[in-house]
DNA sequence: TAGGCCATCTGGTCCT
DNA sequence: AGGACCAGATGGCCTA
């Protein structure tokens, strides 16, 4: 429980009208059984929101171990993923456009090992010089991911 | 200690 | 009516 917020409605909170159903409204609609009923309601909506967020948590977990992270031992924010699978997407967007511009597999590969090579690979805080074995997509996207501009 | 990131609670809105 | 989604508020944890 991380939140210590007092009990009851805050400020400027509208309180549920009286019911206006008859007597098959009796068990719910007593001060106390409305309440009950009230704050059982409440809790399951809580439950269900800690569900949701954890989903997304999931999701965006999923999210870190498909984008790169290259050099980064620290693990990214949800943020910092979100930006990295934008710039992962557009890269890998720009390859396919450049292969269709390329006649055949054999010239594409050949652009790539020049263009990606040790004197291209974009240095960034903490990030590792690939060795020679690293792998070709690893050279392909060590980029610096291009931050948001956020909506204002 | 300040700032960043996160989990949780909560009330509002929309949809089925 | 109830569930899903969203945004604001709040407090805890961690790091520079």
């Amino acid at each position: 429980m991380k939140s210590c917020k007092p009990g009851g409605p805050p400020a400027g909170a509208r309180v549920a009208p009286p019911c206006a159903a008859g007597a098959e409204c009796a068990g719910t609609c007593s001060g106390a059984g409305r309440l009950e009923s009230a704050a059982r309601r409440r809790l399951a909506a809580n439950a269900r929101e800690r569900r949701r967020m954890q989903g997304l948590n999931t999701a965006f977990d999923r999210l870190r171990r498909v984008v790169p992270q290259w050099g980064q031992d620290k693990k990214l924010s949800k943020y910092e993923t979100l930006q990295m699978a934008l710039s992962y997407i557009m890269a890998l967007t720009r390859i396919l456009a450049e292969a269709e511009r390329f006649g055949s597999e054999r010239d594409w590969v050949g652009l790539h090992c020049e263009h990606f090579g040790h004197d291209h690979y974009l240095q960034f805080p903490g990030a590792k010089l690939p060795g020679e074995s690293e792998l070709y997509s690893q050279r392909l996207f060590g980029f610096q991911p291009e931050p948001f501009q956020m909506a204002t």
